[in-house]
DNA sequence: TTGTAGGCGTTATCAG
DNA sequence: CTGATAACGCCTACAA
């Protein structure tokens, strides 16, 4: 049975019926007697038909695809959300793409470029940010999009899934102020990243409520790709930096920081109380115990499939999609 | 500048050529004059030109796409090999698509329908094995695909790319036993997958050498989703089961049992030694210091890339490819 | 050096 | 109910 794939003209020339017919019988119209669509449904299989989707694609002008972008599948964040993503795309008989940016504003560029090249119906990116003209060229090329997980302030046209980061930082920096750490070290991601800033916000909202001053050099943005952390805070360390509460930006972030404290003999959260963000661990059962930002994950996931079914669907409405998903606290044993 | 997407033939009617002209412009072929060959790019990038690939595709029969098929991008393990594909692929201008199956036969069949649909130019896959239809399927139907994690020892026809898991199996647990475990509970993933049935073997050949018995009531099949082990565990710590090793079939099953033990008050490694596998450790940085067993997931993922990529170029090559990557025992302080 | 014709496999349209 | 015809956008082969 090897050989050229089988075709709807194969069919036909067996059947001895229009290439249409075959087609229509096999979508289950209702213009074809039940008795012939019967029969070509049983040829089909017995000829083990498989329909070529891209002819398919090229006159419909729909893939049944979706792009998800995203900086890195590897860290669990991602590969959560990817799992969901394409959890509910299956439901709606969609496939999913992955690319890996690595947040490089190059690699999303030519990310994008494939997409576009291959025809996705949509495309859901978590942006690099490193300026919005890659979202923008989407946004020219028509492409159903939904940016997922950070936003551009000043770009209302953009739809967005976020979670509200700015709430969560304040969560999680007021815990460590009220556990009586007065000099909380803030491990943030990259700076033009929107969630970043956010984070931020909620950080500084949380000293000014209790007074503290907030501290230059306790603000300290390490890379996204492992191993970044560790040679961060194994620096801070051997300087005997000043503080006794760490805030990450993530929780991977945030394991590499306490892999680090328990390198150097410390005990969390006895010596340094430490806590993280997307709490990974609602999915993944690691045995630390990580105090966390909850951002469900699984209710990003499907709003932004959601939206993007919508752009799919209606393409002509003009309504905005601007969702800030609540963050939530949770306490676990690394802080007290 | 919305709207439908610029077509050859939008720049042919703007330039006054033919459609041909552009598209052999575009591709830099010798036999178009420089100058018309700057025009049409220079034109190309002003309209924002961007091919269609699946009109391409469809006339040359590749897709420039890859269908990577794993059970779970959630789970770590995949994650990092997913990027790992991800970034050979790309390096060889392709694209991947991404399905996980959840190890269910079922999906795993519409994931390779899919693909073959979506006229894939091969298909890297961790299959289910519940039975060898689906992998028998594709194989009938001509498309280049390779096996990775697992194998069928009986099917020598299938190409695969693994870690030596019988070594692992016995590196693990021969690894326990000398540090005085004569108990060891082996929490084992589906015993239909080759990769558990051969750490298993490797598991009874480290016991045979020390002249222990297998006790059944250690060889404990867990399921593969997040959560499965909890249960588990949990049930033999009431049940005041008697081990005092624990090897699990994987990082993520091996974190989920420590997770419990500590729950219940227990101290690892002082009550419990616990080793898993995948040594996930190496590429994200987990505060927990779990012993495990290497099976160099970056060297599998290309090796598998390697040989799609062989077997996409030469159709006609005959050459089978049962490639068995090394594994090492990785110790931290999860055992002593 | 450039243009024309035909086809990849499917689906939409319209006629019968 | 079914069939013929023409697209979808691109590329190969050949003609001019």
């Amino acid at each position: 049975m090897e050989g050229r794939k089988v075709t709807l003209r194969d069919l036909a020339m067996k059947a001895g019926l229009s290439v249409n017919t075959i087609s229509r019988a096999l979508k289950d119209k209702e213009d074809i007697a039940p008795a012939t669509r019967k029969l070509i449904k049983d040829l089909a299989k017995d000829m083990g038909y498989i329909g070529n989707a891209l002819a398919g694609s090229l006159r419909s002008g729909l893939t049944k695809t979706i792009a998800v972008i995203v900086s890195d599948v590897a860290n669990p964040h991602f590969g959560i959300m990817v799992k969901d993503i394409d959890k509910t795309a299956r439901k709606h008989n969609y496939t999913i793409f992955v690319i890996n940016t690595e947040d490089d504003y190059d690699m999303e560029e030519r990310a994008i470029f494939t997409a576009i090249r291959k025809n996705v119906d949509g495309i859901i990116i978590c942006p690099s940010q490193r300026s919005t003209d890659n979202i923008r060229f989407l946004q020219k090329n028509g492409v159903p999009f939904v940016l997922i997980g950070r936003r551009f302030k000043d770009e209302p046209e953009f739809d967005y899934v976020i979670c509200d980061d700015e709430k969560g930082g304040y969560l999680a920096t007021k815990h460590l102020v009220e556990s009586g750490h007065r000099r909380v070290l803030f491990l943030n991601g990259p700076n033009r990243i929107s969630s970043a800033q956010e984070r931020f916000e909620g950080y500084k909202r949380a000293h000014d409520e209790a007074g503290l001053p907030i501290e230059e050099d306790l603000i300290i943005e390490v890379g996204a790709s492992a191993g970044d952390t560790k040679q961060v805070v194994r620096q801070l360390i051997e300087q005997k930096a000043d503080f006794t509460g760490i805030f990450a930006f993530n929780d991977v972030i945030a394991w590499e920081a306490v892999y680090v404290l328990h390198k150097y003999g410390y005990r969390v959260p006895d010596d340094y109380a430490v806590i993280g963000f997307d709490n990974i661990q609602s999915r993944l059962f690691i045995p630390f115990q990580l105090s966390s930002i909850s951002n469900s994950k699984g209710k990003m996931s499907k709003r932004a499939m959601d939206i993007i079914l919508h752009k799919i669907n209606h393409p002509e409405s003009k309504e905005r999609f601007h969702e800030v998903i609540d963050t939530t606290l949770v306490l676990r044993e690394s802080t007290k």
